[in-house]
DNA sequence: TGAGAAATGTACACTAGTGTCAATATTCAA
DNA sequence: TTGAATATTGACACTAGTGTACATTTCTCA
């Protein structure tokens, strides 16, 4: 707890604060994110969070940076992703719901919920939907769908997502594998080949059955 | 606003702390939700409000009564009403997105945005979820389809809705009424009737066109 | 090994909230 | 029209947080 990764023989980083306002926001949500009780989690004196940062300000800047660079960032990604149709193309997709280093979702619920009392996030969190739904609507775009239809499946691939991390679930990946090939066939309105299920599975360290 | 709805004499009266918490939650959540804030916006004294509310913790279980009763209980409802097919069935629980006499979305994002920090309201959530979860899966079996499926669509349905609420977005009617017809064929598998759209913008005050 | 940079801690002044108590004012109904 | 019920208020004591100033400690490296 008191650690500090870092080879310094200090006690303190901007790290060490970051990470542990991190652990906090996504705990128990951004009001949660106090220099008091940060410090004392660290067995630090409150103020010498002051040499880190100028403000709690700039350290809830910091988290947001964290969050966009991540979660964006690597969503579009995985949408432009090489598929050959476009049920491999939503697995593809899919890997970001099942694999936090790529999409952190309890991050994602953490900066949702904080958009309710701040306009700036929420400018920041519409601006990411909007960036997400884009890339989505482009990927269904290009295995044929025409634009408005490609629109709504963008947007019903996204928001059961969005609204799946709203719901904070924890389910084991066997029960959130079994309703992967439903989902792709409601998803694209084709069922999926056996042999991308089991590319994806593969991939997922899962074995079905 | 220092006006009270009631015919009383007196200024204030639980109703109007509670719809100033309610008003104050939706605007900027649950940490806004404070008395001297409250006390203030009314022109009332501070101390006052302890006449009415034990303290800010009964404050807060009033507003969560008020939520629970609304939401879910509209929703399951819907999911029961009568209709011919599955599209009209989807179509009536697609009511519920469009009028918020019969479902409050930003009171929904409110009390889902107070889950991340009180484990109490999470557990609240998850029994709405689960509860609005099953009767929309019986809704997706009475019209035949398979339990595993009717999970899933009953899923897609679902969470596309609290996506959508999680958005936090402001779109005009004809926009929304737009993409009707694609998420009824995505939910369901089959496009919608002619006559079943028409008697649902009909009853929402639409104009297609 | 000791000077200076980097980090930590202590003391202070401040703000915004909580809830209790006793005093006071207002309304309603007999 | 007056007394009881109902509501309102200000004063008090408290907690948890913010940020600044300055003294102190701890590390680094020349």
């Amino acid at each position: 707890m008191e650690q500090n990764t870092s080879e310094s023989g200090w006690r303190g980083s901007p790290e060490l604060w970051l990470e542990a306002a991190y652990d906090s926001l996504l705990e128990t949500g951004v009001d949660s994110v106090k220099i008091l009780p940060l410090a004392k989690r660290l067995n630090l004196s409150r103020t010498s969070f002051y040499w880190f940062f100028k403000d709690r300000e700039e350290l809830l800047a910091a988290l947001l940076t964290r969050w966009r660079d991540k979660n964006t960032g690597n969503l579009v990604r995985q949408s432009e992703a090489y598929a050959e149709t476009i049920a491999e193309a939503v697995l593809n997709v899919f890997d970001c719901w099942l694999d936090k280093r790529v999409f952190d979702a309890p991050f994602e619920f953490a900066i949702r919920s904080w958009a309710i009392q701040s306009p700036e996030i929420l400018a920041e969190v519409q601006a990411a939907d909007q960036l997400r739904l884009e890339a989505l609507t482009r990927m269904f775009e290009r295995f044929g769908h025409a634009p408005g239809v490609a629109d709504v499946r963008a947007r019903t691939l996204y928001l059961v997502q969005i609204g799946y991390i709203s719901m904070q679930t924890r389910e084991d990946l066997a029960l959130r594998m079994k309703r992967i090939p439903d989902y792709v066939e409601i998803f694209t309105g084709q069922p999926p080949e056996r042999r991308e299920l089991d590319r994806f599975f593969a991939r997922h360290d899962y074995r079905p059955g």
